[in-house]
DNA sequence: GCCGAACCGTAACGTTCGTTACGGTGCGTT
DNA sequence: AACGCACCGTAACGAACGTTACGGTTCGGC
């Protein structure tokens, strides 16, 4: 469905990726009242110049989501040993990447105003589910079927059981964070969440040495 | 005439309710650009009304989050007979009202404007959180707890549990549908998906005959 | 019938903010 | 040196909107 292509996207050149940087500072900080003078304030740029070379308030912040979610893209999957050790790892890292990313301010901040304007444009949404979301999942999906594969896990839908891996990963965590609660999540207790969060994965997907399935 | 619970919170007349249900309204079908005026004209009131009432926008927008929360409110936990095929079925039950709940139009407008807001203002968001995700674990907790005193659940934190019976029955649904995703949700499929979850919330946390834990 | 309270509809005020326009500055090119 | 270009800083315009004020209407109580 969503399909990640070579972006023929507008290129950026450092000025323009800086005045980008700002509009996250400045998100982060001050939330969604972004205003465009605040904006060339703290990129120490023109208004004019903000138009000129974004067009409008909209096209500022559609280049700054992408922006945001091309410095995301985390190491792309190498070849596979496929043990269950390395899968266990490979998900685990997968996992802690994730809650990273999602309790991160800046994440937190794209993802306000995505949903904020999710009633009336969906653009924002869309950009932001297309790089989160579904790019999580169409990297998570070949260490699965590689896993299943190997035998180490048995599922019939590679995109059901992601689905239930993300459920079982992300939790109450992403809906709290969005709305303003904070739960602890620390580098130590991401870990973790991260690693029982796979042992449960493990616990529904494994795949039983007779080869039948664990879960309905 | 009579009220049927009795909230120490503001008292809200019926005209007031109208106006509420008419704020509702308008959040689902023009989203977060919701001003004073538009209110007005939905509810047939005057804004003037408006502000003896509620105050400024804020308030308006607090008394109407409080006012669905105060709606949403699913029946309470009775008595607890409490056998397999019992707890199961309130499990699911409970599932498949939070999936209803999270889908709908009302509740996705109310929760997009809170996260909106979560950057500034906390305090819708705290609301929508304590009477959405924090509601739900306090009425789910005590049936867990009953579910492992009677042997048909075995964990150590009830809330942790809660959690990830949470995640299994959520996954990736509720932030695909704030940020404008739809994926199909019928009654059909709210049910196939309460089902599953539950039956793999059961395959983490069900009480082994030998009484073992399933799940580290 | 009369009065006051509550409420409706609308006009008006002030602020914020997106957007545009204008003058000034540094810099590379000829 | 003169020119053009890209950019900065700021002022100004116009629309949207929150908030307030005012006149007219309805309705219950005396």
């Amino acid at each position: 469905m969503t399909a990640l292509v070579a972006p023929a996207e507008p290129e950026i050149s450092a000025r323009q990726a800086e005045v980008l940087d700002a509009v996250l500072r400045q998100l982060v900080t001050d939330g969604n009242s972004l205003t465009m003078s605040a904006v060339a304030r703290r990129a120490s740029c023109s208004k004019e110049t903000l138009y000129k070379w974004f067009g409008d308030r909209d096209g500022l912040l559609n280049a700054t989501v992408k922006y945001q979610a091309a410095r995301v893209h985390v190491a792309a999957v190498g070849p596979d040993p496929l043990d269950r050790s390395a899968l266990t790892a490979r998900l685990e890292s997968f996992a802690i990447n994730w809650l990273t990313v999602i309790s991160s301010e800046t994440s937190l901040a794209l993802n306000r105003v995505a949903i904020g304007q999710a009633g009336a444009d969906k653009s924002l949404g869309a950009i932001v589910l297309a790089n989160g979301r579904f790019a999580l999942g169409s990297r998570m999906k070949p260490v699965l079927e590689a896993g299943r594969k190997a035998e180490l896990l048995a599922f019939e839908d590679a995109e059901e059981a992601f689905r239930t891996l993300f459920g079982l990963v992300a939790r109450d965590v992403q809906i709290r964070l969005l709305l303003g609660d904070s739960p602890s999540l620390d580098p130590e207790s991401i870990r973790a969440e991260a690693s029982r969060a796979i042992g449960q994965f493990f616990a529904l997907y494994g795949a039983q040495p007779g080869g039948g399935k664990a879960a309905p």
